[in-house]
DNA sequence: GACAACGTACCAACCGGTTGGTATGTTCAC
DNA sequence: GTGAACATACCAACCGGTTGGTACGTTGTC
């Protein structure tokens, strides 16, 4: 095989290719040869950098968790100085992020933990943590938007901040079985409308949004 | 091997076997030999009745989708005379049969659909069948809901019974990564609320229900 | 006895992983 | 500053086991 990255990249290049293939094509169905492929780089250098198939897709899981984290850390949402703003574009930006084909846009953690939940301690753990690490990163506006709010009705802020995991993961598996993104942006939308109903103030401002028309029907 | 089930037997002993282990460890990790070897027929039982492995998926799916389909049509839950206790009947009856492993409760179609949705068009289009036939089921009682209740808000019937089916979909992946059932009831509480505000009649009648406490804290 | 429903034996391709080895730095005594 | 000693990064070929699938024989039933 020709070397296509230079040295140095290729376990960042490894990591890469398995965030895309993975969400593509899921965990066991990709063979290590598949893998070197994508990367560009040969099994040799897999093996070096990597004790196992099942370490890399920890690994996988890790840097996934970091990429998407580094994302929304820096993402425009966070200047909004009203919180209920904030969860909202949150929400948003998730909708945003959706476009194309489902590899594209869907949960590299959620894809793996149904193959590894049951097999894979260590992988399930590690797509754990990036699914509820991420939603804590919620749980603080939800908090501040939830003290505020008119009608919060038994809501509490950690809860509520899975709840928004759970429709995003199941609106990307609703995306992948109609093969259409609008299915997937038509569960946020009404996840949108919930958050906006659960978390509104009390009285007096513009309404923020209304659910979206439902989208083509699907297959 | 020695014989485990009676002659005839053959072809449904496997798509049970194939629905709990493919729900355990999902499709590709899941080798013909061990399909056979849960279900207790040899490979040329299988080979006779399926032409290959993906065929065998499809009808996976479309097994999932009779058997499921059959448990709901005969459920007591439509046996309510407001549709709205009809819907909520449902989703209590979803809450209902979560219990114990993931494996046990969690969905046949839901989890092959990740594998297959850019690989396997045939799968995919059997797993859309039985999340989008299901989520059909509930659009009257929905919509009979929607036209009595006082604040609709632009939801409609189709788009509900989608996002319901979404909202269980991600409830499930919560959780397999969690490993923890609480965290799909959680997420099934937060949908038994949405609906329920989203559904309710004008006035005067008693609340159906709050929100559960959160569970545990994963992981 | 004919045909469906299996069981047994087997195969070629592919799998994850290992091997021996090379190219490219990095460290440090002198 | 330079060259020996060492460490890291990587490669091509290979290995034993497993894979999906096939060929063919056997059993039971109408």
């Amino acid at each position: 095989m020709v070397r296509t990255v230079k040295r140095g990249d290729a376990r960042t290049e490894l990591l890469d290719a398995g965030v895309a293939v993975i969400r593509e094509r899921g965990l066991a169905a990709t063979s290590v040869d598949d893998l070197c492929r994508a990367a560009g780089v040969t099994k040799g250098a897999f093996f070096h950098h990597f004790a196992s198939k099942d370490a890399f897709a920890v690994a996988v899981a890790e840097h996934w968790s970091a990429t998407t984290g580094e994302l929304f850390r820096h993402a425009a949402y966070h200047d909004a100085p009203d919180p209920l703003d904030r969860v909202l574009g949150y929400v948003d930006l998730r909708d945003q992020l959706i476009d194309g084909r489902a590899a594209e846009y869907s949960c590299a953690a959620g894809t793996m933990v149904q193959e590894a939940h049951a097999t894979n301690p260590a992988l399930r753990a590690a797509c754990a943590a990036a699914i509820f690490d991420h939603a804590a990163t919620l749980e603080a506006d939800i908090a501040a938007a939830l003290a505020r709010a008119a009608d919060p009705a038994g809501a509490d802020a950690a809860g509520l901040a899975r709840f928004t995991q759970a429709v995003l993961q199941g609106a990307f598996i609703l995306g992948k079985a109609g093969d259409d993104p609008a299915l997937a942006h038509e569960a946020i939308a009404y996840l949108r409308h919930t958050l906006l109903r659960t978390l509104a103030p009390p009285a007096g401002r513009p309404p923020h949004d209304q659910i979206q028309p439902s989208p083509e029907e699907p297959a």
